[in-house]
DNA sequence: CGCTAAACGAGACGGTACGTCGAGTCTTAGA
DNA sequence: TCTAAGACTCGACGTACCGTCTCGTTTAGCG
C-alpha cells in the first residue's frame, strides 16, 4: 500500500503483525475459501486487532492482493522467444496454469467479485492487478507489431481482452478447467500456427 | 423458477405479489444499483412481507435473474443469415447491445457476483441464463460446421468461451464500453473477413 | 365459547375437527409445554387448518381453557361437611392436588401468563375459569358465616385472596411444591383448629 | 447484573449508552406498557445498537428487573417496631403501595410473566427480585420467633407465601386495587390483633 | 530518562441486513 | 358455509459483520 519508509514519531507499524495477517488470510482462503474471510475471521485468526488491518488496507480485497502481488508464480513475466506465437502461447499457458489451482481461482474470483461491489476497491484491482498484467501481454502485441509479426485478422486493440477474457470466462462463468489444452486454443485463435494470410 | 402450474390446495400465490416484486426490483436497480438492493427494500419498495419474497426465490439474484429472464431485448434469438461470418456479428452486435446500456450492465455484473459468492445460485445462473444463450451462439457454430463453413484457426470448442469471454470480460474488469466496434473487433478475430485459410 | 346450537345455512361445524384440536392440545401440552404450543403447531398435530382454530376460539389461550373446563378433576366441588375448618381444607387440599401435577401446573401457568398479555383474554378467564372456583369457594365462606362459625381473625372478604393466592404465588412464583402439607398450612391459617376466640 | 468492574482489555462499556437504555425503557414503559416493549424498540429509543442490549442483558425483562432494582421505592426495607404485627403491618403497607400504581403494576405483571415464558429469566427473577423480598420479610418473622411473638395459628413457614400471595393475586388475577385496606385486612390474618391464643 | 506520539490487542459502539418464526387474515378447491 | 391447505402482511427475533471509537499498554525517537 503506502506504508512505505516515511517515519514520523511514535511507534512504527509492526512487521511482524502485517505479517500475520497475511498468513492467516493464506490460512484462511485455504480452509473456507474467499466468501468467508471476513475482516473479523482474519483479525483472530492472526491474533490482531481489527483496526491494525484497517491502518494497512482498506478492505479484505486489498490484503488478499497484497497476497498475491507477494506470490512468485503471479509475477509478470514476458517471454521473448522472436516469435508471436510463441510468446503469446508460453504467456497464456503460465496465466492459465496459474490461475487454475482451486485455491488460487477462488481467491482470483473474490477479488473480481469484490472489484464490482466496492467500486474504489475496483479501481485499485485494475491498477494494482489487472493493468500490470495487461500491458506486460501488451509487450508482446508491440513487440511484434514491430517486427509486422502480427495476423492480419485481429484487431491488435482485441487480442489481450481475448486472452484474458477467455481467462475469466472460465474461472468465473463456466468454471471448466484452465488447462493446457484450454490456452493452446486461444492462443491458435490469437496466432493460427501457419499464419492467417496463409501463403 | 419452480412454480408452474401444479396446484395442490390451498392460496395460491399472488400474481400481483409477483409482479410487484418484480417492478420494485426494476425500481430499485435503476434507482440504486443492485449492491444497494437488499431483500428488506424489496419487500418495502413492492409493500410486500419479506417472506413473500422467500417463498418464491432463494435469494435477491434470483429476482434479478427472473427479471432479465422476462425481458424481450434478453431474448436469446439465433440469427441465421446463411454465413457463420454474418450470424457470428449479429449475435455479437446485439448480444453487446444489450449489454451495454449502464443499468443492465450493472445488473449482469450483480449478477455474476452473486454467483460467485452464492454457489447454489451460481448454479442456477449458469443453467438457466448462461447456458441458454451459450447453446444459442452454438447453434451458429454447429451449423456453420455442418456447412464446412468454420474458419480453421480457431477450435470450435473455444469459440463461445472467445465470445462471451470477451463481453463480460468488458463488462467486469476493464469496464470499456461493450460497442458495435469492439463487437466487430471480437466477430473479426472469429471469423476473418476473407476467411483464415486466405488464397 | 359461543359455537351454540344456531345453525344457519351451510356446512356445519365439525365436532371431529373439535375434537381433534382439543386432543392435539393436550398431547403438545404434554409433549413440550405452554410455551412451545403455538397455533401453527396446534393445527398441524390436529390436521386442521388455521382458520378452523381460530373459528372456534379467539387465542391458543381460551383453547387450553375448554381443555381445562371439561377435565372432570378440575370440576368445582363444594365440600359441605358442616364445618367451617373441615370445608376449607377439603377444598384447599383437593384444589391443590389438582394443581399440583406438572403438565397442568405448566398449563395453568399459561393461562395465567396469557391473561396477562391480552387483556381479552384475560377478561374471559377471570370470568368463565377463576370467577367460577372463587364464587364456589365463597359459598364455604358465605355457610360459615351464616352459622357464626367464621373465625374473627381474618375479614371475609381476604379469605378467598389467601387461599388462591398461596396457591397462585407457588405455582408461579417459588415453584415448590403445592402438596397436602402446605394446603393444610394454609387451611390452619385460614380456620385456626381450635378457633381464633380461643377460651 | 454482572458487569462488575472486572477490567479486562478493550474498550469499556458505555456508562452512558447503558443509562440511556434504562430511560428509554422507562419511558416506553410508560408510554406503551411492558408488552408492547421490544428490544427493537428500545434500542430505537434509547438511539443505541440492538446488540449493546443484548451484550448487557439476556432479555428485556433482565433490562426492567434492573429498572426495579435500582429505584428507591423498591428498596427492601425491614421495619423494626418490636411487635411481629406493626412490622408485618408496615411491611405490607408499604410493599403493596409501591406496587399499586400502574405503571409498576404493569412492570410487575411483565416480569412475572416473563419469569414463565424464559425458564433463565425466571431463576434470575426469583433469585434477584423476589427472594431478597422473600428474605427481608423473613426477617420480620424470624425476629419474632426469637421474640416467642409468633402467633400459633399460621405455620412459620407459610407466612411469607400469604404475604406475598396475596400481593401477587391481587396483581395478576382480581386486579382489584393493592389498597391499605388490603394490606391491613392480610397483616391481620396474619397477625391477629388481639393475638390467636386469646386470653 | 522521561516525554510525546503512534501503534498495538481487545472489545464496545451504532448500524444494516439477514433469514426465521409466529400472528391473524385471506383465498383457493372441495365437501 | 364449512373444511384443509397454504398464501398474505406484519413485526420481532437473535446473529453476523461492518467500519469506527476507546480503553490500557507497548515501543519507538527526541530532548
Amino acid at each position: 500500500m503506502d506504508h512505505e519508509n516515511r517515519r514520523g514519531p511514535g511507534r512504527p507499524r509492526s512487521e511482524s503483525s502485517h505479517r500475520r495477517i497475511l498468513e492467516a488470510a493464506t490460512r484462511l482462503l485455504e480452509r473456507d475459501g474467499y466468501t468467508r474471510l471476513t475482516i473479523d475471521a482474519l483479525a483472530a485468526e492472526a491474533g490482531v486487532g481489527r483496526q491494525t488491518i484497517y491502518r494497512r488496507w482498506r478492505t479484505k480485497a486489498d490484503v488478499v492482493l497484497e497476497l498475491v502481488a507477494d506470490r512468485p508464480d503471479f509475477a509478470v513475466a514476458v517471454p521473448d522467444t522472436g516469435s508471436y506465437g510463441r510468446d503469446i502461447r508460453e504467456f497464456l499457458q503460465s496465466a492459465f496454469a496459474a490461475a487454475s489451482d482451486p485455491p488460487t481461482a477462488d481467491l482470483l474470483r473474490g477479488l473480481m467479485t469484490e472489484a464490482q461491489e466496492r467500486p474504489d476497491f475496483g479501481h485499485r484491482f485494475r491498477h494494482d492487478f489487472l493493468g500490470p498484467r495487461r500491458a506486460a501481454f501488451q509487450v508482446i502485441v508491440d513487440r511484434a507489431a514491430a517486427r509486422q509479426d502480427l495476423p492480419s485478422h485481429v484487431a491488435s486493440e482485441a487480442i489481450a481482452d481475448i486472452a484474458f477474457g477467455s481467462l475469466w470466462y472460465r474461472l468465473l462463468a463456466t468454471r471448466e478447467p484452465l488447462d493446457a489444452q484450454y490456452a493452446d486454443a486461444i492462443a491458435r485463435a490469437l496466432a493460427p500456427p501457419e499464419g492467417p494470410t496463409g501463403a
